[in-house]
RNA sequence: GGGCGGUUGGCUCAGUGGUAGAGCGCCUCGUUCACACCGAGGAGGUCACUGGUUCGAAUCCAGUAUCGCCCACCA
């Protein structure tokens, strides 16, 4: 027995019910044998203790034994089979496994993925690159299944389709994890060099590198592989070269010293949209500085007084009375020898802290610019490793910095100059990718200008050229690009594209494509130059995805034909990093914008709703969630949640139910498919010729056989959800687009119309009508779903394929078809509203039935409906009537008969009144009381309308259908309150 | 400090002016050939709060509370 087994039985031993399996016995002998609080309990043990969490398919037999069914071993066992007849076997329940890698290899076998430049409407996407560290996490998942799913339906839509997929070198984020890798084999970069080091880091590139890719094809991604790009390839690389070079010639970048976010840990300058700040509780310093000339002293407020070192003023505002004579006066810095001056400076904001500040240049982007403004001194106290150098002094040089920082509190402390610390909640700069707080830094480094591309870049998404969806992040991408500020693309790091300049020994520097091209400019020999050691930012090489992935710089005629692309599919916090500089590079390098459509895609939050993140560990592995639910239960259940909103909460239950919808669906099917059995080859030929010529074809299909109310019902309400899809897909509300879909096959195709179907195929007039319709209906479902769900879809519709002998089946599959278009002549509006009745009937007779707990067996009388919706409508003629009505309504009806009024449990229907003749079963004190509690909300409704009539505001104001409608409902309320008084009267006299 | 999003039945979420919805969970019932990963029925909500607009507000406006996200150089 499999330790997953035992926990089974031991789970079921704790409940006490060890004897009794479920599944296997009749609704009878589990009651008696109380199974059916079994199965709740498993079902709370299912939640609680996480079962099918741990990927175990809990099934408790019945014989006193217990067995255990991994998903592996049923998954073989029903495995499709194909009979000799070429009609499908399908297993009773569906498995994804075997089904969803089947028919990606086939999809990959027929090269279904790729596109050619050639003709036709273009849509194109390029995709989000993933890291080459990563593996699948949810958001990858969401994103991906929200493209494949665009992609797919844009696909099956007629136009030429691109999905372009690659990876990201990552620069900051591979150096790390072949760092670490390193590390535990005991080694250094430093020790290993550069070029090994690179060299290592490739090797992990061509171990890992396509992990994620093997990924997003487990997804059912049908991106063009063949395609795949990588941002260090070597194409790529002269597409960053160019770009340098082009801004370069223009002036756009330069170097500078500046203070920049300085990661000590990645030992390299990261840009400001790489900061995360965190909130925490620390203190503000009060520190006395002695004035020089002996005459007093001036207090400083800090939160970081090891930077005190780096001091080279202190800085007041020039409108403070309590300075003002103070200006130009000097402090002698505690701690150190130095004398700095007191300046008066606008930045210094006088109702804070003491309305003096020191003023450290070297660690402090604001105090960097004053100290600029007023010629102050820059003495780097920490270094590029977060230790103090020898500038802060003998006494604290090689400090790492926050044990520096007790030292000088406690110094100061000693001598008396530390006034006050007051709690205070200081914002602490931590690096994103490696969480280590980051220290703001002077240091040499290279910028792009931004404002001249920002303008157009502007202009892009104010003119509407580029829309963003939902709208509202378009406010927030302009008002970061209204205030945009120099681009730092120089990174410390060893692992990306090497900036390509190079320098003179005496200091001179000149880009170039390649050491000779620098060394012509410079008027030099390439031997002597050095090229810059270091990289670029790895967000300058994605910056320029869209187009460099097409081609660019050659004029290619991918290039040509699918740029500009039609979408980018991303989360909101890259909306500066990526997506704002796409825009710029693709209007400044081709002049044209990267891409029509923004969509930002919701956070995916833990079931707390918390952000996922590896270092909390609530990560879900979207992976898991495949191998447990399949890949299309993935897609469907977050689709289902990809609409405009800013986040949603993961739940694993919501996959297990998606995967009950495939489940259902692939049952639906299998129902459908079966009835083919049996056909003959005139009617399964033209059952082909319906599927071969897609979505249009019921309407003309040659001599049509007689169609139903419900057959009717049912093809009109598919296009309503052909219509609710199509416009869901369209405008990225892929959530309305899910629901649509899963309303009509579950509510409406499984629980009314196959239902009915089964009536239907039992009368030789329909039959062949109803197949049709079927067939029909389901194709039509399998086409609209494909995209969302394609493996399930893809086999079913093969399957289909197979029970009606089609030949042309073995070329063919659904991801190559046509999408359903709604059919105007398929929508009936009278057949939505009289089976609309009809089901309002059974609904009310089911509730009878349940109310009185009338057994199976009991014969009754029914009388239904009015004669005019009975006949033809409900069913051809009464004795289909008969068993219409007993089969929906679950129960033994004898016959149906016109209303005779007086004596009759009824059911109240808009209109109409079904009832049922159950005398002597019926308990009279039950039905008096159901037919009060009738009443009186029948009152309530009533007066509620005429409230509303009552009111001449009401009636002025309102529009008519508003008012229209009340005044039916009050006729139908007076109508339906008279009736049960009656009937309440005639059981009162009982 | 600014901006944005959320707050709807026990849980997860739909619902942008006309009598509150779904799924899960809960309660009752169900052995027939699509499906127990199922079917039928039921209970359960004064839509965070306050005010306003309107004949009418979950929905629009203003404010409050609360949770979350993004941005920001108050040491």
């Amino acid at each position: 027995m499999t330790e997953k087994a035992g926990k089974v039985r031991a789970a079921a031993s704790e409940i006490g019910e060890r004897r009794h399996g479920a599944a296997c016995l009749t609704t009878e002998v589990a009651k008696q044998r109380r199974v059916r609080p079994l199965q709740r309990a498993r079902a709370r043990l299912r939640r609680e203790r996480g079962w099918y969490r741990a990927g175990c398919a809990c099934v408790l037999w019945g014989r006193g034994r217990f067995s255990f069914q991994g998903a592996k071993a049923r998954g073989r066992a029903d495995e499709m089979k194909m009979g000799r007849d070429g009609m499908a076997e399908m297993a009773k329940a569906y498995d994804p496994e075997p089904v969803e890698a089947r028919w990606y290899r086939e999809w990959m076998r027929r090269g279904l993925f790729g596109a050619e430049p050639a003709s036709g409407t273009p849509y194109c996407i390029t995709i989000p690159p993933p890291n080459i560290t990563g593996s699948l996490h949810c958001g990858h998942a969401l994103n991906n299944s929200i493209m494949d799913c665009l992609i797919r339906w844009h696909r099956m839509s007629g136009d030429n389709t691109l999905c372009l997929p690659g990876t990201d070198h990552a620069g900051i984020a591979t150096q790390a994890v072949v760092e670490r890798q390193l590390a535990s084999e005991g080694l250094t970069r430093h020790e290993m060099g550069r070029a090994a080091f690179v060299e290592r880091c490739w090797k992990w590139r061509s171990e890992y590198g396509d992990r994620i890719i093997m990924q997003l094809q487990r997804l059912g991604c049908s991106y063009d592989w063949s395609r795949t790009r990588f941002t260090l390839d070597e194409s790529y690389v002269d597409a960053i070269y160019e770009a340098f070079l082009r801004w370069w010639d223009r002036g756009l970048i330069y170097r500078g010293a500046r203070v920049v976010n300085w990661c000590p840990r990645c030992a390299s300058a990261i840009s400001d949209i790489e900061v995360s700040a965190e909130e925490r509780q620390g203190h503000l310093y009060h520190i006395r500085y002695p004035l020089a000339d002996g005459g007093g002293h001036v207090v400083v407020a800090t939160t970081r007084p090891e930077t005190m070192l780096g001091d080279t003023g202190v800085a007041v505002h020039p409108d403070d009375e309590r300075y003002s004579r103070l200006v130009g006066a000097s402090v002698r810095l505690p701690l150190t020898d130095r004398v700095i001056p007191i300046v008066a400076d606008e930045f210094v904001k006088m109702d804070f802290g003491t309305g003096a500040v020191k003023v450290t240049p070297a660690h402090d982007l604001d105090d960097f610019e004053a100290g600029l403004r007023n010629n102050l001194e820059q003495i780097k106290v920490i270094g590029d490793n977060g230790t103090m150098t020898d500038a802060a002094g003998e006494r604290y040089a090689g400090l790492d910095r926050f044990a520096c920082r007790e030292r000088v509190l406690e110094d100061l402390g000693a001598q008396g100059l530390l006034v006050a610390s007051e709690p205070y909640t200081v914002k602490i700069p931590r690096c994103d990718r490696c969480k280590t707080v980051l220290e703001p830094l002077l240091s040499e480094q290279w910028f792009v200008r931004q404002q001249e591309l920002a303008g157009p870049a502007i202009e892009a998404v104010e003119s509407g050229r580029i829309r963003f969806h939902p709208e509202r992040y378009a406010r927030i991408y302009l008002d970061w690009m209204r205030n945009i500020r120099d681009w730092c693309i120089s990174r410390q790091l060893w692992w990306g594209h090497r900036i390509p300049v190079w320098w003179t020994e005496d200091g001179r520097y000149a880009a170039g494509r390649n050491v000779e091209d620098a060394a012509q400019r410079l008027g030099v020999c390439a031997s002597s130059l050095r090229q810059d050691e270091d990289v670029l930012d790895t967000w300058f090489s994605s910056a320029l995805w869209p187009h460099a992935t097409l081609g660019w710089p050659r004029a290619s005629e991918d290039l040509g034909f699918w740029y500009p692309t039609s979408l980018l599919s991303t989360a909101q916090e890259i909306i500066y990093l990526w997506v704002a500089r796409m825009i710029m590079t693709g209007l400044d390098f081709v002049g044209e914008i990267p891409f029509d459509d923004v969509y930002i895609h919701a956070t995916v939050l833990d079931e707390n709703g918390e952000r996922m993140s590896k270092s909390k560990g609530n990560g879900v592995d979207p992976l898991d969630m495949v191998e447990r639910y399949g890949a299309d239960a993935l897609r469907f259940s977050l689709l289902q949640q990809a609409g405009k909103n800013q986040d949603f909460r993961f739940n694993e239950e919501r996959v297990r139910l998606a995967k009950a919808f495939m489940n259902k669906l692939w049952n639906a099917s299998r129902f459908v498919i079966g009835t083919l059995d049996g056909t003959d080859d005139d009617e399964r030929c033209r059952a082909r010729a319906v599927l071969a010529a897609g979505a249009t074809a019921v309407e003309g299909e040659p001599g049509s056989e007689p169609r139903s109310l419900w057959d009717r019902w049912i093809l009109s309400r598919q296009q309503a959800a052909i219509e609710t899809v199509s416009a869901g897909l369209a405008s990225y509300d892929m959530d309305d687009a899910a629901r649509a879909i899963y309303a009509f096959v579950w509510d409406e195709f499984c629980d009314w119309y196959l239902e009915v179907a089964k009536i239907q195929l039992r009368d030789e007039r329909l039959a062949r009508g109803t197949r049709a319709v079927l067939v029909h209906v389901l194709d039509t479902t399998l086409r609209l779903l494909h995209p969302m769900v394609p493996h399930i879809t893809e086999e079913i519709w093969a399957a289909l394929h197979g029970a009606l002998g089609s030949e042309a089946g073995d070329d063919m599959t659904l991801m190559t078809t046509a999408y359903p278009t709604a059919i105007a002549t398929l929508v009936s509006a009278a057949a939505e509203d009289d089976a609309g009745f009809l089901m309002e009937v059974v609904r009310g007779l089911r509730n009878l039935r349940a109310e009185f707990g009338i057994a199976p067996g009991m014969r009754l009388s029914a009388q239904a409906v009015p004669a005019s919706r009975a006949q033809g409508l409900l069913f051809s003629d009464n004795a289909v009537a008969v068993e219409g009505l007993a089969r929906l309504s679950r129960l033994t009806i004898a016959e149906v008969r016109p209303s005779t009024g007086e004596g009759w449990v009824s059911v109240s229907v808009a209109g109409a009144e079904a009832a049922l003749e159950i005398g002597a079963a019926l308990d009279l004190g039950k039905e008096r009381e159901r037919v009060a509690k009738e009443l009186a909300q029948a009152e309530t409704e009533r007066e509620r309308s005429a409230a509303r009539l009552g009111n001449p505001q009401f009636v002025q104001k309102a529009p008519a259908h508003v008012v229209e409608k009340d005044i039916s409902l009050l006729a139908e309320h007076e109508e339906r309150i008279k009736r049960l008084r009656s009937k309440a009267r005639a059981l009162a006299g009982d």
